[in-house]
DNA sequence: TATACAAAATGACATTACGTCAGTTTCAAG
DNA sequence: CTTGAAACTGACGTAATGTCATTTTGTATA
């Protein structure tokens, strides 16, 4: 158990950014001393090696916490992700090297009509960028593979799980409809009703549905959703309609 | 000549970045149409190329523009410069690549009593930054260089150049005293009048001995200021007390 | 056991480098 | 001379810390 100065020495995070991460929930210490001293485990470790690659390939925060709380994580297969990021960093500095021999000779030759060369070295940038990109999208798919590998084993042996289903897919039939018309808010409703009343391994589906519609402008980015893009955009309107709607309720 | 959509076309860089660039003065397209459109230079181009590798190393926009804007910046200086910092790039990645593949191995044997691994990899993250602070550093360095070079040629055919010499030095034999004291706030009060009225080659010396007061406290984890670090903090609180008592004065 | 002092905590506000949005103006092409 | 795309100017928003002020906690020593 190390006090949070000895893991901000080990590994080089702050210590405002180690209770900033606590405070948002991504990395709370495993146990606290009587008066409230954060004591970290071996697995913090861990985890905080994770977040340090994570970050490093651009995810926000957030997103990060989503994925390391999914109980389905696994360190290992994140270790053998970063070796083979590593290696096309590597890739790319060597190409980053050439052009800017390239460029410097250039420079010593003509001096002028380099701007070839001068947009080859920039966009090395952005190349990785895009490698950047390439490793969040991989990291978001095995997730997401792993969360629908799980869901007919829901549907098989449990009616909620079902009604789970059907309510999604009646949902998907209104999609070109008013999202604050009656019928769609019902169904917002009744999976609302749902969601609250959920418990164990569905519960864990059912929450990783909505992270899902809370991270949706990023996912459309990465244009990976297995449940459609136009569905949850629809499910993502419908809601907020309804939360509006009860809060107006609430106040009056 | 090229528009601004151009260019975040060609360097990867937002058109939103190309304004704020311009906003803060950091990088302002040569020309304009009538209408206000800007446009951008060759020069421009490379300028931009600079800038990304400098915030790539760590410095913040300010630092940047102060530099860049002194007059006295070799473009292909600065490319050699990247290109010996790639190449330690890449010696870091090679240690990186080794430290996971040895965590990687080590976790299919022992699968735990692994922190020290762990420690290593994580400590190679801090590595890059002290390369970066280094490169920092240099980059620094090499600007003062050029900057004290000039002190000489000053002195020698200027008499208000030896003044500023002689007040830099009084100030050092009150280092230790009182900076509200009279006598420090009469050498303080000469140097700001010496400020306002210096024109010329001149005044680039004493703009940037401004900018180096002003900057002081990221100098100080530098630690590398041609003028004393004491000096330069005394006159700092010297400066600010004048700066206050003046405002006292004026409002009343 | 009392005392003192480093190190931890919490909370609030500041900062950097943009992103986003709204409303307006400019430019090039037909 | 119009018209749509692209540029402009604010103004406000945001993420991930940094900074600072004040209070608590833990431990080493008297």
């Amino acid at each position: 158990m190390l006090h949070i100065h000895k893991v901000s020495e080990m590994t080089g995070v702050t210590v405002r950014t180690l209770r900033h991460y606590d405070q948002i929930g991504l990395l709370q210490s495993t146990s606290k001393t009587e008066g409230g001293h954060r004591l970290y485990s071996n697995g913090d470790l861990k985890k905080l090696q994770q977040i340090q690659f994570m970050k490093k390939i651009g995810f926000r925060l957030n997103e990060i916490k989503n994925m390391l709380n999914s109980s389905d994580w696994d360190w290992s297969d994140s270790l053998r992700n970063q070796l083979s990021y590593i290696k096309q960093e590597q890739e790319n500095l060597n190409k980053m090297e050439s052009a800017l021999r390239e460029l410097i000779h250039g420079m010593a030759i003509e001096d002028e009509n380099n701007e070839i060369a001068i947009q080859k070295v920039m966009q090395l940038n952005n190349n990785n960028k895009e490698l950047q990109q390439k490793y969040r999208k991989s990291l978001f798919k095995e997730r997401e593979w792993k969360l629908w590998e799980k869901v007919p084993n829901m549907t098989s042996d449990n009616a909620d799980s079902l009604e789970w289903i059907a309510l999604i897919g009646q949902l998907k039939r209104y999609v070109h409809t008013d999202p604050s018309s009656p019928k769609v808010q019902n169904i917002i409703r009744r999976m609302e009703e749902k969601r609250l009343e959920a418990f164990d391994g569905e519960k864990e589906f059912i929450d990783k549905l909505w992270v899902m519609r809370m991270s949706e402008a990023e996912s459309e980015k990465l244009g990976l959703y297995p449940i459609d893009q136009d569905v949850l955009q629809f499910m993502n309107s419908a809601y907020e309609i309804f939360i509006k709607k009860r809060a107006e309720a609430h106040s009056e």
